[in-house]
DNA sequence: TGGATACTTAGAAAATTTCTCAGCTGCAAG
DNA sequence: CTTGCAGCTGAGAAATTTTCTAAGTATCCA
């Protein structure tokens, strides 16, 4: 039962409101996907989800997680995050928020907007004098470091490229 | 002749210096892969320094490259940039900078930090709220939107996947 | 100059993502 | 309730990106 929380709950809810306001069907995969994706704030990879729903589903196909997967994402119900080397993890979290991303482990952890959230017009001008003709959409931040764990356990050097331990 | 800049050059220098002094030996293929990325402000991946650096040294094999490029990461003078899905880019820049990345066609532009560029330590509680435990040690900015070209020819819908014309 | 060490090669392999296509199914219309 | 069909799924192959292995080669220090 992946979703204990509310928050977790009425995101589901609004999923499944919207994936049938965008035209989509609704499958038994579909529903199996976005509900775990909506209760895990620790954005999976299309591996993970595949690995937990198999179970359950033992004739999902891996393409049937990407499908859907795009499909959500098309529809504006997530979004796939390229955060660190290796599998892309999904986020179902549609409220601005930015990322901490350990660079030992990989861990993903949802960080909100802080107080100091300058409007997105602030930044047009100076990526525009970088990038003269740039139509800016959005700005993301991502906070690198060690998460408590592998902090709390650095050997003599640690390694830059995420997701490797070894 | 990449590197027609005084700036590239500098950073280029700088570079052979470094290796040496990082312990790596300096083999024509790492003088001629640090020199390319020097040179080139558009964050190469590693199959596009691979097919510019092979007419010139035809046995040169794919896995050099990436062997080189971590060589070159571990020994802090480049990093690996993961700014949409596909392959890795690789940046020689290391002064503080942020990154503006197209939507359509996953160009990428440097785009200096800008004037209200508030300390690390100013994000810290921010983060460790939300991630206790974590120690922060860089903050990116990753401008996302739609370079000139690709705002100028915007089809029906664009995609956000990156890196996928059509 | 010579030797220890580290690097390069080539190819295989692993990991991730996309594609193809035949068959099935949700769902809207009748 | 039944039907039709667009759209979805499943299975496997394929494409792409990255890593690994083994053996030969080059760098650099003494």
């Amino acid at each position: 039962m992946p979703n204990a929380c509310p928050e977790a709950e009425a995101r589901y809810a609004e999923m499944l409101a919207r994936v049938r306001a965008s035209g989509l069907k609704l499958t038994p995969q579909r529903l199996a996907i976005a509900r775990e994706l909506a209760g895990d704030p620790t954005h999976p990879t299309a591996q993970e989800l595949f690995e937990r729903l198999r179970p359950g589903m033992p004739t999902m196909s891996f393409a049937t997680v990407y499908n859907t997967l795009d499909a959500l994402a098309a529809a504006g119900l997530c979004v796939s995050l390229s955060l660190s080397p290796g599998a892309a993890r999904f986020d179902a979290n549609m409220t601005p928020h930015n990322h901490a991303v350990c660079d030992r482990c990989g861990l993903v952890r949802d960080v909100p907007s802080c107080a100091n959230g300058e409007p997105i017009t602030e930044f047009a001008p100076c990526v525009n004098a970088a990038a003269p003709g740039f139509s800016l959409r959005a700005v993301e931040r991502i906070y690198r470091g060690l998460c408590e764990a592998c902090a709390a356990d650095v050997p003599t050097a640690f390694r830059t490229r995420a997701g490797k331990p070894r």
